[in-house]
RNA sequence: GGAAGGGUGGCAGAGCGGCUGAAUGCACCGGUCUUGAAAACCGGCGAAGGUAAAACUUCCGUGGGUUCAAAUCCCACCCCUUCCGCCA
């Protein structure tokens, strides 16, 4: 099922591994302490390595031996000669080869499996910290409203565009139902997001499963570590995706380009699956937290030499949708303790939820260098004929969820009535509000 | 789901159990020729590990087996194609 490719994909060079160890030791470091403990996966990893390494020479001595007498073996026979001591000889060497690979494979794969489970290594531009408080803030754009207002779960159930019993009848808390407005919205954001970036940043559209076997999972670094954030199916060795980037990235696994097809952009709607399994009771009340929520994803493929340029216009493609619906947002800098596992280097859209009177994350824009490339076997093949793993950016462009959470909060009016941006009328038929129904409830 | 056929390098496509990491064609890179381009001709050209560079090892859908030796034989699984069934 999973290739042998996957395990030769790391998270970082292996030679910088061992030639670099205290400088990468003293850079994960900055994720916080525990990543970088005897028995952490760093730890092992050292350890393995070196066990690894000889196991697999011993191995590859037998082996060359094997094939040099299996050679004389044939050569001997075809001409008639006697090749009886080569032959008792090979089934010894045979037999001693055979026990050895099991060895040395499994070294490998411990070895394979400690590196798989090592974050990536954060840009040293990354802010110190080891808590989301230490982010720091880039800019602001818009007016936030200081006004009072009610939460968008409010809002919205007074609208009758919200309804969250219906989802916890269907399928559970964490699940909710939209209905007339509510629903066309969703839809309304999603096209207008796509129409944005295709027509306007120069994305490809692309549509994918929202299903992804194990291999793919571990190409973008979900797995192995964070399987009880999936959805597991029942039936197969395959999951329900958190985020596009999963399926858009993978679109190029143990692929090599060509160094004249970077960068490349594409833009993906599609449905993410979390099971939230760590955050218990955190925003248990409306749409911030779902189970099931939709989301148009950026993904770019660069050269590695372009990562960090390419996020700085990923994130402006981002922001220009916030800019586009008149939504408050500000940019954060993430702090080296609040980096995702896979992430070299991320910034945060928040966008300002007046009803909290604060802000809140509506988009994560990252570089994770070369570290998904590397475990995807995504590469490309330089000018000077080079095989080398293309770095990977991606970011949500935006969640709509939460978009719609913020467009009810802003646009929120003293009458229970909700302004919608400008460039969202064209999309919801011409409707410049969402009114009360008229019939009392 | 049933039946049959098939999975080989970027693509196409050969491959007798040893001399095949793999013919050939296309693509690609370098050179000759040309004012330039095309054509033609010559040369090079898979990936991963390993090395200062070599040597060397591994990889012909995946996993296991037979053998001194497997792309080549056997078994299981996956995927693709065609036909049938079912179905948005």
């Amino acid at each position: 099922m999973m290739s042998q490719s996957c395990f030769w994909n790391k998270m970082i060079d292996r030679k910088a591994f061992r030639k670099d160890f205290d400088v990468m030791q003293a850079a994960l470091s900055r994720r916080g302490a525990d990543v970088i403990t005897a028995d952490s996966s760093w730890g092992r990893a050292r350890e393995l390595d070196e066990q690894q390494r000889q196991c697999k020479a011993e191995t590859e001595a037998l082996q060359s031996e094997r094939n040099r007498v299996s050679k004389l073996i044939g050569q001997k026979k075809s001409s008639g000669e006697d090749a009886s001591a080569e032959l008792a000889r090979m089934g010894e060497v045979s037999r001693r080869v055979k026990a050895l690979e099991v060895t040395a494979k499994e070294a490998e794969e411990a070895f394979a499996l400690a590196m798989l489970e090592i974050p990536n290594v954060p840009h040293e531009s990354v802010p110190e910290g080891d808590h989301e408080d230490c982010n720091v803030e880039i800019r602001r754009w818009g007016e936030p409203r200081r006004d009072e207002v009610p939460a968008h779960w409010d809002i919205g159930e007074r609208l009758k565009i919200l309804d969250f019993e219906a989802g916890v009848k269907l399928a559970g808390s964490r699940f909710s139902v939209l209905r007339g407005m509510g629903a066309r919205m969703e839809r309304a954001l999603m096209q207008l997001m796509l129409d944005l970036h295709v027509d306007k940043h120069g994305y490809e559209e692309v549509w994918v499963p929202a299903i992804a076997n194990r291999k793919t999972m571990t190409g973008t670094g979900q797995l192995p570590k964070f399987a009880e954030d999936l959805y597991k199916l029942e039936e197969e060795d395959a999951f329900l995706i958190p985020t596009a980037e999963v399926p858009v990235t993978n679109l190029y696994q143990d692929d090599i380009l060509n160094f004249s097809q970077l960068p490349i952009k594409h833009c993906a709607y599609t449905p993410c699956f979390r099971r939230e399994a760590g955050s218990a009771g955190r925003d248990v009340r409306g749409m911030i937290r779902q189970h099931q929520f939709d989301k148009v994803e950026l993904v770019h493929l660069v050269h590695p030499d372009q990562a960090l340029d390419g996020l700085t216009s990923l994130l402006a493609d981002a922001e220009a949708v916030l800019q586009a619906l008149e939504l408050p947002y500000r940019v954060v800098d993430l702090c080296a303790g609040d980096l995702g596992f896979s992430a070299q280097k991320t910034f945060d859209i928040e966008v300002w939820l007046p009803s909290q009177q604060c802000y809140r994350e509506i988009s994560s824009c990252s570089s994770f260098g070369q570290f998904q490339g590397r475990r995807a076997g995504i590469r490309y093949r330089d000018a000077d004929g080079k095989v080398n793993p293309v770095a990977t950016l991606n970011g949500s462009g935006l969640a709509i969820g939460r978009t719609l959470v913020a467009i009810l909060e802003n646009g929120w009016q003293q009458d229970g009535s909700v302004k919608l941006p400008k460039l969202l009328h064209q999309y919801v038929g011409g409707r410049e509000s969402i009114a009360p129904p008229a019939i009392p409830q």
